[in-house]
DNA sequence: GTTCTTGTTGATCGTGTGATCAATAAGAAG
DNA sequence: CTTCTTATTGATCACACGATCAACAAGAAC
């Protein structure tokens, strides 16, 4: 039987070890924030020695870097995809603000939200974020142009307005990641304020009527 | 005359001391991030031992919350200031989103957004973020709800749509520190989105009339 | 001029970081 | 079985951090 303790890691093809070691930054990351990513911490986590982890890359910050392109691609990726399913520029719209907005991708948040400060001081880093925000504004921007297209939207500069749709659903979301209390109905008043931006109806952001989220459950670590 | 390099520091009252001290922070945190508020840091700037910021303020971690609080709060009064030679709620209103987004505060943004991330692991800044914010919501719920008292607004819920304002301004900012361009007219479809979340007039935020910037310099790195 | 309070120093400790590299051994190749 | 490539180790370096504290000296009090 093997002994719990083991002496020497398992010799792996490189191709092999690089993804678990991008596996366990990528956990790392989401569970403890990008600064959390050291290379003492990612080889404990691999069960490897930290030199190692060096060997694979010998650059921290553009391991971070890339952990964070690699987090937030796919985020915006898997929102992309869901957005090819609707029909309507007003219920991509829609899908869009409440899927942002529902609480459920607050790590990836919290990963935004350090990126930009981590970025001061990391180039690599902040190449990343800016290309990666870059993404996110063309998929909005595709959707407002859609809505322009169809008449649903009214609007004269889409690549702007995407850039402030962006811009408010991170500061919400940002808002949050403190103060998750507070705020009743997010998703109806961003819906106005976007219906407002774009020049949609009132209320045809929201096609289920109005939304109740019901009571926060409280509960703080 | 006195030699260029002093040996010792002057021997200086308690509260002078202490009140230098606090201003160096106070400037390291605007100039390069709360996290370079470290003993030796202050110390240095002061021209003293990194032991006397440590005598000063025995936990390093409390300094950098209360230096956020210092620098934070002076920006909310500052406003809130601002605010009261305006009439009415709409002129206000106008002016608070005007002053917020011109993008000379962008120093204070940064502090900001880094002690969203940084409260994460220092508790006592995690609660002066919180009070602050909170300080931030009552200046811009006052001016909503007189608003609505005046009739100028119409909206059900003024607690909510000043943490929503706050949010979006907090979003759109952050994103400024990263990417400054790409977007124009920031203020008009902000103004525009804040219009139909507080029910007022399309237009009636921007007093001088339809300010239009001309068409995006597309200027990418 | 002497005494005494206390603001101030500078060295030190323990910890954590990224980086480097000779030495080792696992496993494929012969 | 032997050889050889290379994945892996573990120790080490220089640096920066917060914290601690005995020792010093400036200046007020007497």
């Amino acid at each position: 039987m093997s002994s719990t303790i083991q002496k020497r890691a398992a010799r792996k093809t490189p191709a092999e070890r690089a993804a678990e070691i991008a596996e366990a930054a990528r956990e790392i990351a989401l569970e403890q924030g990008l600064s959390a990513i050291t290379l003492r911490n990612v080889a404990a986590r691999v069960g490897v020695a930290s030199g190692l982890v060096a060997h694979y890359h010998p650059n921290v910050e553009a391991l971070v870097a890339g952990i964070f392109a690699t987090i937030v691609a796919a985020e915006t990726e898997e929102v992309a995809g869901l957005l090819e399913r609707l029909q309507t520029p007003l219920e991509q719209l829609g899908m869009l603000l409440e899927t942002l907005m529902d609480g459920s991708r607050l790590d990836v948040t919290a990963i935004w939200v350090e990126a930009w400060t981590l970025g001061r001081r990391n180039e690599a880093l902040a190449a990343c974020v800016r290309e990666q925000m870059d993404a996110w504004q063309a998929v909005v921007q595709r959707v407002v142009e859609a809505g322009i297209g169809t008449g649903e939207f009214e609007t004269f500069d889409a690549p702007s307005v995407a850039w402030q749709i962006l811009g408010m659903v991170d500061g919400l979301n940002a808002q949050a990641l403190v103060r998750w209390d507070g705020v009743s109905d997010r998703g109806t008043h961003l819906a106005r304020a976007v219906e407002g931006m774009v020049g949609a109806a009132r209320g045809s952001l929201l096609p289920g009527g109005v939304q109740h989220t019901g009571p926060i459950s409280s509960s703080d670590p």
